[in-house]
RNA sequence: GGGCGGUUAGCUCAGUUGGUUAGAGCACAUGCUUGACAUGCAUGAGGCCACUGGUUCGAGUCCAGUACCGCCCACCA
């Protein structure tokens, strides 16, 4: 097939990326088993699970980080010939989108209460399907190869049927409950939220110091000149104090506890209690306890059977409970009971406190710990599963320092709050009768009746609340797939091969899969967990929208393409490490891309006049080759290995690193640099010609093909216009694998020794300042081994270092007597001279420079050589390293020395 | 209070199981319109590998500790 055809002349990205993209979507290559699909059927499959993204949101580099990493993996899957899955979607995001639809619906004037949770419901699906487009459109602009024939979203029916069943098993299997608890209330978002959902901020408050006055037992009322002091940074909460807690070994209260105090305002009078939890040393050494609103006094209430009164309304307002201060906010009740209480002589003292504030994570509202009645799921035995899926390696984590992570996580877990009082989400499955019966029930329309007392659905009332949205996406691998039925794609790509994700989500998300998984699913859900760093900006900082500093990946993309885009986050990346960006790194890779595409179309150019345009791709004749070819097919063989292991290890910077190193230093700058000589060259034969240039297409075909995981569009480009075999398909996106060539250690080592002299040939022209165009006689001595392939190279040296005329001597003597006076080079066991009495730029000063020159490399050499010399002069170096290492010492040494009596040599005559 | 990272050239980062006097890209300096590429080519300068001890014939690499930066977890009101 494919003849070559024609490159333009400049890369420009956005002139092929999008068409390109059509050409796979035509092709139908993505999907596992479409119509263009190579995949042997009979292989493994490979399952990529991604996160799916939020479907509000714009994409961000994260996004962009994470698309790249997993269609690296699945390009590098499907080039093996390996069925690969990975299955789009969007997630449903019920608090974030509800967040963001509010502020829009606020500027319209309107709000929840106002829509009403109907007409609010429209108002997000009108919302969503304008945003949906957008959030898919980033991802094939990144060119991330998801099978589209697959996507879903958290809220369509399948991911609802889902919920409903895994929720109905939960239920059954006692792992979801319904009760009062103390939950997270965050009063913008007016909802519960997961103690994940609450950032501990630092803030500076106020400790305030206040008197709860004692109850004189003989008349039953406050005394005025008895009183307990605590301290509390939440003066408000006094309205809903029922006790007042001590350390029992506290003997500064040991008299007081069984005693009773008045709280103010509220008039209630509650017991001193004694209670290990209260430390003596803070404060006063006595603590308010406030059951209903602080985790801590939940629980030393439970203890000694304390009241648990909530004063708050959902606003954070003071309800009704709160006797003067009903209606009050928060804030200002609180300022009101502080002076109030300063007025009746109450308040000891505050000052300034720095604490941890619990702040939503969407809303930034500080949350206010309260009692309320929600769904529970119950996470100890799930956790239990999960951390023994780890520990017997059925599911690996990669770094794996984040085990230790997840093991302290999961073995510290609580239980999991799923209850959501919002409307955006999947509405929980529990109906509730008159009698106060729960009903759960996996059926659309709900039960047919009360499972109790059998009272008909009429009677009954669904619960008004909804799921945490990570609920949803914690069943994503396996609700993607057909679940709860027993379908082929079930049994066929689950469990998923690689989870991959940030780190910063391993509990919200993976967890929640790990957990779900096993139990619903029956099997982990994923076998890899690979975790990314976040993408920071130049300082070190999380990128924000607030902070300004995020960079656009669709802007990137249009300024650089985006394989340059892919590229530099590939490029920066390493397994759990975060990565600085900054837009120079995007230069990078368009800065590779473009030298790719001019490799490419100077190999293209280069063709001899023998091979057709049309000629199908065909192996160098070995025969043929000369040791450039073998050097550069040698040098492809190593790339190929690397890669190889790099992608095996899922060190993907370090694929790119190869493929930059070996594509541009190797066979741009010498592989093509050196073959051009024998392109050029009239006087050889034609096969000799054709085996240069076959070679060279051989190798641009590999690394096309190893680069297309990382770079797909600029690759599939460049693939199309190069010669192709017989059995290679229209499209490199399923073009196979390379499998590693044969490495040439001979030809690595001698062309290394040539390149060693051209470096060391062109260095002494620069530092005697010789015009860079000028043409200089150059007598060299060459070692009888290097022999051969210094005659086979002797017209690029030329070339590469404007020699002329370049001639070899037998012996040093010979050297010396034919260049006496030229500059000396001494590269490894090649001496040469670059003769300068022709020479431009030479001055009055040049013997200065060159004796500067060598007096540098001398000085670099007798280091080196004193370095070795010790070594070897120690006995136990001798005796106790081992005999190669020894070995490579001595043989060092003597290269040294040799190195250094010439130079010394040199600068004496 | 626990735990985890990081600290290598001006900047961003490599440095595999310890083995030449430590590498790359960018930035910098100098010189080049060499017919693939100035998004380029060539040459060069630039490092107490955070600090202190230890193990070893040998430490950027292993161990212990210290400092600073960052992150995660945790119910001091």
């Amino acid at each position: 097939m494919a003849a070559t055809t024609e490159l333009a002349k400049a890369y420009r990205p956005a002139d092929f990326e999008g068409e390109i993209y059509e050409r796979w979507l035509a092709a139908d290559v993505f999907a596992p088993d479409g119509a263009g699909s190579r995949a042997d059927q009979a292989k493994e499959p490979f399952v990529i699970i991604q996160p799916p993204p939020n479907i509000t949101g714009a994409l961000h580099l994260g996004h962009a980080l994470t698309s790249t990493l997993e269609d690296v993996m699945i390009r590098h899957a499907r080039m093996t010939g390996r069925p690969t899955l990975w299955l789009p979607g969007l997630d449903h995001a019920s608090i974030a989108a509800q967040y963001v639809l509010d502020k829009i619906i606020a500027e319209e004037g309107e709000s929840r209460e106002s829509l009403g949770r109907e007409r609010y419901l429209e108002r997000m699906w009108r919302f969503i399907n304008s945003t949906r487009e957008v959030m898919l459109g980033q991802q094939r602009r990144i060119g991330a190869s998801l099978d589209w024939s697959r996507l879903r979203f958290t809220m369509d029916e399948g991911s609802a049927r889902a919920v409903r069943e895994s929720f109905t098993r939960l239920y059954r299997d006692g792992l979801a409950y319904r009760t009062e608890a103390l939950i997270n209330w965050c009063p913008g978002c007016r909802t519960s939220v997961s103690d994940l959902e609450v950032i501990p901020t630092e803030e500076t408050g106020t400790l305030w110091t206040l008197r709860y006055h004692l109850i004189d037992e003989a008349t039953g009322e406050p005394s005025p000149t008895e009183w307990i002091s605590v301290a509390t940074t939440r003066p408000e909460t006094i309205l809903g104090d029922t006790g007042v807690a001590v350390h029992p070994d506290d003997a500064r209260y040991t008299a007081l506890v069984g005693r009773t105090a008045r709280i103010p305002f509220v008039e209630r009078d509650v017991p001193i209690v004694a209670d290990e939890a209260v430390d003596p040393v803070f404060g006063t050494g006595a603590v308010k306890v406030t059951p209903a609103h602080d985790r801590t006094d939940n629980e030393t209430g439970r203890r000694h059977g304390l009241a648990a009164i909530t004063i708050l309304a959902d606003d954070a307002s003071i309800n009704e409970l709160g006797a003067g201060y009903t209606g009050l906010d928060r804030y200002a009740a609180r300022a009101a009971i502080v002076r109030d209480l300063d007025a009746r002589g109450d308040l000891e003292g505050a000052k300034p406190h720095p604490m941890l504030i619990g702040r939503c994570q969407r809303s930034n509202d500080v949350i206010e710990p309260r009692l309320k009645t929600q769904w529970f799921v119950r996470t100890g035995p799930l956790a239990a599963e999960a951390l023994e899926a780890t520990r017997s390696g059925r599911t690996s984590i990669v770094p794996p320092r984040f085990e230790k992570v997840w093991e302290h996580w999961m073995t510290s877990i609580h239980d999991w709050n799923v209850s959501r009082q919002l409307w955006w989400g999947h509405r929980i499955p529990a109906w509730y009768c008159p009698d106060g019966h729960v009903t759960v029930s996996a059926e659309v329309g709900g039960p047919a009746a009360c499972e109790a007392c059998g009272r008909p659905p009429g009677d009954l009332t669904q619960d008004p609340d909804i799921f945490d949205t990570w609920f949803s996406s914690g069943l994503w691998p396996f609700s993607t797939l057909g679940w709860p039925d027993e379908t082929d794609d079930l049994r066929r790509y689950y469990p998923g091969t690689v989870m991959e994700t940030g780190y910063d989500i391993i509990f919200f998300w993976v967890a929640r899969m790990m957990m779900l998984g096993i139990h619903l699913a029956e099997n982990v859900p994923f076998r890899t967990v690979y975790l990314h760093g976040l993408v920071k900006d130049p300082y070190g900082k999380r990128m924000s929208k607030t902070k300004g500093n995020v960079v656009d990946p669709l802007e990137a993309i249009a300024e650089s393409g985006a394989d340059a885009l892919r590229f530099a986050l590939v490029h920066g990346t390493s397994p759990g490490n975060d990565q600085k960006f900054r837009t120079e790194k995007l230069d990078d890779g368009r800065n590779f891309a473009n030298k790719l595409w001019n490799a490419t179309r100077f190999v293209l150019g280069a063709r001899p006049a023998s091979i057709p345009a049309d000629a199908p791709r065909q192996a160098p004749d070995p025969a043929r080759a000369g040791i450039t070819e073998r050097w550069i097919l040698s040098r492809t063989a190593a790339a190929v290995e690397a890669v190889d292991q790099g992608m095996a290890e899922l060190q993907f910077a370090e694929v790119t690193r190869t493929l930059y190193d070996g594509i541009w230093s190797e066979f741009c700058d010498w592989g093509l640099e050196l073959a051009k000589v024998r392109l050029g060259d009239a006087s050889l034969a034609d096969d000799d010609r054709a085996a240069t240039w076959w070679t060279l297409v051989e190798a641009l075909d590999t690394y096309l093909r190893l680069l297309h995981p990382v770079m797909p569009f600029v690759t599939e480009e460049l693939w199309a216009a190069i010669p192709h075999a017989a059995d290679d398909p229209d499209l490199l996106i399923v073009a196979d694998w390379p499998t590693p060539g044969r490495r040439d250690a001979t030809a690595d080592a001698e062309l290394g020794a040539i390149v060693e002299l051209v470096r060391a040939i062109r260095n002494a022209r620069a530092a005697a300042g010789i015009e860079a165009a000028a043409r200089l006689p150059i007598d060299l001595v060459v070692p009888d081994a290097l022999g051969e392939s210094y005659d086979a190279l002797a017209p690029a040296i030329e070339r590469l270092t404007r020699a002329r005329p370049l001639r070899r001597h037998r012996s040093h003597a010979e050297l010396e007597a034919a260049a006496p006076s030229g500059l000396a080079v001494i590269a490894g066991e090649i001496e040469a001279r670059v003769g300068i009495d022709a020479a431009g730029g030479v001055d009055e000063a040049l013997p200065s420079r060159e004796r500067d020159r060598l007096a540098k490399e001398l000085a670099e050499a007798e280091g080196f050589l004193a370095a070795a010399r010790a070594r070897l002069a120690n006995d136990a170096f001798t005796s106790k390293a081992p005999p190669a290492v020894v070995e490579g010492a001595r043989a060092r040494e003597a290269e040294l020395a040799e190195t250094v009596d010439r130079l010394r040599a040199r600068l004496a005559g």
